[in-house]
RNA sequence: GGGCCCGUAGCUCAGCUGGAUAGAGCAACGGACUUCUAAUCCGUAGGUCGGAGGUUCGAAUCCUCCCGGGCCCGCCA
C-alpha cells in the first residue's frame, strides 16, 4: 500500500510541481501513524518539498490533498499537524489488501536487487560445546538471512572454523593431560588449558579408541588429541546448531587457508604494494595508514602466523568470491578487532565499508531471580544445549530475538516456562492456536471463508488487523535494511495483540449473519496466514492447538 | 589515558537515515467469562527521553561538551 500510496503522490506532485518535486519523494516517509486518528498511512513530503519549492508546507499540503482526495483509493485525505498528509483508505482498498494478504505472497520483495551477500555467524572454536552468548548470534545471523533472501537478496551463510593455531594446540594438551590422568598418572594442569568437563569426556572417548594414547611421546600424542578433539567437537557444534535450528550453506576452515597456501599469498601481496615491514623479527602490517590505532603484526618472531593473518586470507578469499557485501557476526567482545580487519580489506584495496560487523551483546541467564554465571575459563560456561532442554527451542529462539543485538540481553528463564501472556512466545502461538480453533469450529458449522464480501470488514479493530498483516511487507524490509531482526518478534507481538484485541470485541461466527460470518473467517485465515509466515521466518512453531 | 556501545515509566526494553500529544510488556490498582481457546481483553496510574549547549519550521533521534554504566586496548584467539 505504500508503493500504491507513494505511486499517486508521485502522479500529483510531477502535475503540479514537475520532475524537480518527484526526487524528495526518494527520502520521504510512507508510515503508518502513531495515532489512529491521523488514518491508515501519513507522509511527510510537504517537508521535504517546502525546502526545493520554496512554499511553506502547509501550502504545499493544501494543493497536494485537493489532487488526492480524487482517487477513489482514498477515503479521505487531509492535512494536519501543518503539513503532514494522511490518508484514510477506502474500504475497496482495504479489501484488495486483504486478498493480497490470503491469496499472495505479499510479504517477498527485491529491495535486495539480487546484491550476493556473504554473511558469516557462530564461527566458534572447536575448542568446547557453544554457550548461550553463541547461540544468539547463531539465531541472528539464521533469521537475518532468511529475511534477507525474502528481500532480494542472494545470501550466503557460512561458518568460520578456526581449527588451526595456538588453541588447537592447547585443546590437544588438555585432552592428552586428562587422558594420562584417567590412565591413573599425575599430569600438571597448565593455567592456560582448557578445563571444562566435556575435555575429560572427549579424553575417555578417545581412549577407547586409542588406549595407548598416554604412552606416546608427548608432540605425537598431543597432535593426535588435538586432531579427534576438534573433529568431535565440531560435529557437537553442528548438532547443537541443528538442534536450534540454525542452518549453514558452507564450513570454511582456517587450516585449510594455511595448507593451500593462502596465507603467504596474501601476505606476499600486501608485501608487494609495500604495506608490511619486519621489526624485531615479525612481520608488521601497516593498518595505521588505514585508521588503525597501530600496525599490527601479521607473523611473530617466532615464525608462527597470527589470528589476524589468516583472518586476512579469510577475508581476501572472500573479496575473491565476488560478493557485494560481507557481513560478520561477532561476539561484542571483539569489537576492538574491527578496525584492523577493515584496514586489512582497505590495504587489499576494496572499500571498507564493503565488510559490515554486527556486534552481538552479551547473554545473561536468570532463574529464581538469580543470575547463573558463565565463565569459558573455568569451564563452567553455560551451554546452549542444556538451554535448549530447559526451555525448548521456540523459546530459545524467540527469546534472543527480544532485544536488538547490541544490547545486553537477560534471559529469563522462568519467563520463558511461563504459560502465560507475559511470555511473549506464548502470547503470539497462542494467537495462531486460536484462529485455527475459531476456523476449525466454522468448519463444523458448514462456514467457508470468502472473499464475497470483505465490504463488511469496515470496524477499527478490522482495518487495523488488516493493515497490520499488510505490514510484514514493511518489516521485512525494515529487517533487511538495518539488519535488525528483533523487529520481527516485536512485529508479531503487535499483529497477535490487534488479533486478541478484535477477537475480544467481535464474534466471528455466527449463524445469523451468513456474509459477515465468511468475511470474518477470510480475514481470520490472513492474520493466521501472516502469524504463520512470521513465526516461519523465525523458525518458531505455528501450533494448530495449544 | 585512547576507542566502541549504552543511559527512555518502579523493572525489562521498543522507538533513533529529525516529524504530530514519547510507546509496549511486566509489576500496581479497577473491571469483563451461560457465547468461536480468559494462555485473552478493557480501563486507571506511572516520564525533566542522564545533564547542558548547538543545528532548524520541528530533536528521544543529528553535532559538541559533561556525568554515569559496560566492554576492548597482546608478537592471544
Amino acid at each position: 500500500m505504500k508503493e500504491l500510496v507513494k505511486e499517486k503522490v508521485a502522479e500529483v506532485i510531477s502535475e503540479v510541481y514537475g520532475d524537480d518535486g518527484v526526487e524528495v519523494l526518494e527520502r520521504a516517509s510512507f508510515e503508518k501513524p502513531k495515532k489512529k486518528e491521523f488514518g491508515d498511512l501519513a507522509t511527510n513530503v510537504a517537508f521535504l518539498l517546502a525546502k526545493v519549492v520554496r512554499q511553506s508546507p502547509g501550502t504545499i499540503a493544501q494543493e497536494l490533498v485537493r489532487k488526492l482526495s480524487a482517487f477513489p483509493e482514498f477515503e479521505k485525505v487531509e492535512v494536519a499537524g501543518g503539513g503532514f498528509i494522511n490518508f484514510t483508505f477506502s474500504q475497496e482498498l482495504f479489501s484488495r489488501i486483504l486478498r493480497e494478504v490470503v491469496e499472495e505472497k505479499f510479504y517477498i520483495c527485491d529491495v535486495g536487487r539480487g546484491k550476493r551477500v556473504l554473511l558469516e555467524y557462530v564461527s566458534a572454536n572447536p575448542t568446547g560445546p557453544l554457550h548461550v552468548g553463541h547461540g544468539r548470534g547463531a539465531v541472528v545471523g539464521d533469521v537475518l538471512s532468511r529475511v534477507m533472501k525474502l528481500t532480494g537478496y542472494r545470501v550466503e551463510r557460512e561458518f568460520y572454523i578456526n581449527d588451526a593455531g595456538r588453541q588447537i594446540y592447547l585443546l590437544g594438551l588438555s585432552i592428552y593431560l586428562r587422558a594420562k590422568e584417567l590412565a591413573g598418572k599425575e599430569v600438571e594442569f597448565p593455567e592456560d588449558a582448557y578445563r571444562g568437563d566435556y575435555i575429560v569426556e572427549v579424553a575417555r572417548e578417545l581412549l577407547k579408541v586409542k588406549p595407548e594414547l598416554p604412552e606416546l611421546p608427548e608432540d605425537e600424542a598431543v597432535k593426535v588429541a588435538a586432531e579427534f578433539g576438534k573433529e568431535l567437537l565440531l560435529k557437537e557444534i553442528q548438532e547443537d546448531l541443528k538442534k536450534l535450528r540454525v542452518e549453514f550453506d558452507s564450513w570454511f576452515s582456517e587450516k585449510s587457508l594455511y595448507e593451500r597456501g593462502k596465507v603467504e599469498e596474501v601476505l606476499k601481496l600486501l608485501k608487494e604494494k609495500g604495506l608490511i615491514y619486519e621489526k624485531e623479527g615479525a612481520l608488521w602490517l601497516k593498518t595505521t595508514l588505514f585508521g588503525d590505532d597501530k600496525d599490527r603484526v601479521v607473523r611473530r618472531s617466532n615464525g608462527e602466523y597470527t589470528y589476524f593473518a589468516s583472518d586476512i586470507a579469510y577475508h581476501w578469499d572472500k573479496i575473491k568470491r565476488g560478493y557485494d557485501r560481507a557481513i560478520d557476526i561477532w561476539g561484542a567482545d571483539h569489537h576492538g578487532y574491527i578496525p584492523r580487519v577493515k584496514a586489512a580489506i582497505e590495504a587489499l584495496g576494496k572499500s571498507p565499508d564493503w565488510l559490515e560487523v554486527i556486534l552481538i551483546q552479551l547473554v545473561k541467564l536468570f532463574k529464581g531471580g538469580q543470575e547463573l554465571k558463565m565463565s569459558k575459563r573455568k569451564g563452567d560456561f553455560i551451554p546452549l544445549r542444556w538451554l535448549m532442554e530447559e526451555v525448548g527451542v521456540d523459546a530459545v529462539r524467540f527469546f534472543f530475538l527480544l532485544k536488538r543485538h547490541d544490547t545486553p540481553l537477560d534471559f529469563d528463564i522462568d519467563l520463558a516456562l511461563s504459560q502465560k501472556s507475559e511470555n511473549p512466545v506464548y502470547y503470539v502461538q497462542y494467537a495462531h492456536a486460536r484462529l485455527c480453533s475459531v476456523l476449525d469450529k466454522a468448519r463444523e458449522e458448514g462456514f467457508r471463508p470468502s472473499p464475497e464480501n470483505l465490504n463488511l470488514l469496515s470496524s477499527p479493530e478490522e482495518r487495523e488487523l488488516i493493515s497490520n498483516c499488510y505490514l510484514l511487507r514493511y518489516e521485512l524490509q525494515a529487517v533487511a535494511r538495518k539488519r535488525e531482526p528483533h523487529r520481527l518478534t516485536y512485529y508479531l507481538i503487535e499483529l497477535a495483540s490487534s488479533l486478541h484485541r478484535f477477537y475480544n470485541k467481535h464474534r466471528v461466527v455466527n449463524r445469523d449473519e451468513r456474509e459477515l460470518t465468511e468475511a470474518r473467517l477470510y480475514l481470520v485465515e490472513g492474520v493466521r496466514r501472516t502469524l504463520e509466515v512470521g513465526l516461519g521466518i523465525l523458525n518458531v512453531s505455528a501450533p494448530r492447538r495449544m
